[in-house]
DNA sequence: GTTGAAAGCAGGAGGGT
DNA sequence: ACCCTCCTGCTTTCAAC
């Protein structure tokens, strides 16, 4: 799929207010509100939008621990692990990627001696190392044109 | 902040759609669309909401390649590195954890030579481990009532 | 919390470039 | 293919309760 600069711009402005309206989308455009409804149907259409979503802080919500999990899972524990692990409410991302620690998890709990526990139930498919968070410094941060199109590196 | 049920469902939905229209959501709730709009504003006022996004997929974008980057950075780096790596365009995420490896950064490429390229940046403020994403099973997976009230381990 | 009216928004039809 | 304007029906918002 081909992107124009309004494609982008719609890009942009909906993953920073998901929830402006087609009118305003319109307005920042500069096209009518139709022909601005349709190019987003378009970008949901193509996949390029799977959905949109309230960003919520978990701090707010009496979760102050937010931690990466790194789990070293044997392959033959991997259909457990993801049925009985992955799965489990306080995974808030959940990867699978290259290296000795196989899966990465985002986590987040009510206090340590929750973590421990989650952590527990983890060790049982693999060996593990947890980092807590300190700060996040940059979350779902929107992807640009720049990226795409490699400006950054000049 | 105390949240009751209907606010809790008002969460759960919105985390799924952010675009729900308050008439919807006040008939999921059984609520009139003031009182309903009068509860999401109070929640995002409590800081609970902290905005809305459109859920973009890199692949669709052409950023084939994701990839998890553990730097060690040296603490007289950090400033330098928080300019000059944490602010470029390919990371979406970055965390300042525990631990070794004091940097978690998610980072989106549009080839295997720009991540190298991101890596070389990276590393001139400390060693580095990456892992690419084979997978993402969960992304950014809502926040429900029972994780913080902790029906999860029963 | 509710209702009800006014203003604003979304989505279709039809037409122009 | 892409955009426009107009029109109808919803949605949002505000006031009064």
């Amino acid at each position: 799929m081909e992107l124009d600069d309004v494609d982008w711009k719609l890009l942009d402005l909906l993953q920073r207010d998901g929830r402006m309206t087609f009118t305003e989308l319109a307005k920042r455009v500069s096209l009518s509100a139709p022909a601005t409804t349709e190019r987003v149907r378009r970008l949901e259409q193509a996949g390029v939008v799977t959905g949109y979503a309230a960003v919520v802080d978990p701090q707010r919500l009496g979760l102050p621990i937010e931690a990466i999990v790194r789990v070293r899972v044997r392959s033959l524990d991997t259909p457990r692990f993801r049925e009985r692990v992955v799965t489990m409410a306080q995974v808030r991302d959940a990867d699978h990627v290259t290296g000795d620690d196989c899966w990465l998890l985002r986590v987040v709990c009510r206090s340590m001696v929750e973590l421990e526990g989650f952590v527990e139930q983890a060790q049982r498919y693999g060996d593990t190392t947890t980092s807590l968070v300190f700060s996040s410094h940059v979350r779902n941060r929107p992807i640009t044109r720049e990226v795409v199109d490699g400006i950054v590196y000049r």
